[in-house]
RNA sequence: GCCUCUGUAGCUCAGUCGGUAGAGCAGGGGACUGAAAAUCCCCGUGUCACUGGUUCGAUUCCGGUCGGAGGCA
């Protein structure tokens, strides 16, 4: 069976992914999935960059607003809903455009990881979490299991390795990759400079439009500040903000600009190393160098 | 005009009881298949303001010059 199209698009944040998609989207009888892992929670609009119903322009947009905020969502989850979305765009006849800057979720779904059987284990994890580095370290070496130094001291990724090896999944085996669509990959991006002049600029721009407030709105409704903590960036920043650990606003763009930067830079790290990926000239008309790529491809 | 403090990495500063120097932030590189906007790993040569002097040796001590901050008048 000939497996069907799909058009990726990546890059950092604050590039012009969106609209794009957007525009190419109309130009292709297309619908877009999006792939970013804040993007998925009701109310987290602003903070997340989530485009609005209006710049939706009627393109019909899957993927946003799936979870409640303070629920535990992953990628597995998002790969099993993206799919669903994409097959039934596919089957309709339209085509499936993936957006997203979340380079672990992209990748899942462009490439087709194929996840094993220990799903997260909440409980576990709590437990785990109490304990101290050495002594997860000491669990893990006692299943035989080996960590390379990047893992040292990285909690979550040792919590997970005894999570699969309390499934009985072996932590040594070759991740596996299932690809389901052919794909086409798109790359958004502008000289580090640009991107993080466009950073500030768009972070000035979400404070005035209420950024905070949107914030202090999701504590009221009983969001958790260790929910916000979490979600990193605008969340984080602008929680600390509220509780006063940042003292002023101009600390809190201080802060929060640096942590969109460092962040913009991750993604880049994330994104090179996929070498599939046409960058389009942002300089030039991208929406037409894509399209001429789009016609080629399809 | 006088007095005091100060001039060290892009920024903020630490330090060398004299043997050419190190942190944080910024920056760069990287990992990451069920928390991923999270989490973690690696990377620091800079005329130690300039200039004389003392010394085997000065960024470190002494003098002067030029910046900066404050105080007195």
């Amino acid at each position: 069976m000939e497996k069907s199209k799909l058009i990726v698009i990546l890059g950092t944040t604050a590039c012009g992914k969106s609209g794009l998609g957007v525009a190419l989207a109309k130009q292709y009888n297309g619908e877009i999935v999006s792939a970013d892992s804040r993007q998925v929670y009701r109310g987290l609009n602003l903070g997340t960059g989530k485009i609005t119903p209006e710049e939706m322009e009627d393109v019909p947009h899957y993927m946003l607003d799936v979870a409640e905020p303070g629920e535990s969502y992953s990628v597995a989850q998002f790969q099993q809903g993206a799919y669903t979305a994409i097959d039934d765009i596919a089957a309709r006849g339209c085509l499936p455009f993936l957006v997203g800057g979340t380079g672990l979720y992209v990748r899942a779904v462009s490439e087709g990881y194929v996840f094993h059987a220990a799903p997260p284990d909440l409980a576990l994890r709590a437990q785990l979490e109490a304990l101290s580095t050495e002594e997860l370290r000491a669990r893990l070496a006692a299943r035989g299991v080996e960590l390379d130094t990047d893992a040292w001291n990285n909690r979550p990724r040792l919590v997970r390795l005894l999570e699969k090896v309390r499934n009985g999944e072996d932590p040594h085996a070759e991740a596996a990759r299932k690809p389901r669509y052919d794909v086409l990959t798109l790359g958004v991006s502008f000289p580090r400079e640009t991107v993080c002049r466009r950073i500030d600029e768009r972070l000035l721009a979400r404070l005035d439009a209420g950024m905070v407030e949107e914030v202090a709105k999701l504590r009221r409704q009983g969001v958790s500040d260790e929910f916000l903590e979490g979600l990193g960036l605008e969340y984080r920043y602008i929680l600390r903000y509220l509780q006063g650990a940042l003292s002023s606003e101009d600390a809190l763009i201080d802060e929060l600009g640096r942590a969109i930067k460092r962040f913009a830079k991750r993604q880049v790290s994330w994104f090179k190393k996929d070498k599939d990926v046409h960058w389009l000239n942002m300089e030039a008309d991208p929406t037409a160098e894509a399209a001429a790529l789009i016609d080629a491809f399809l």
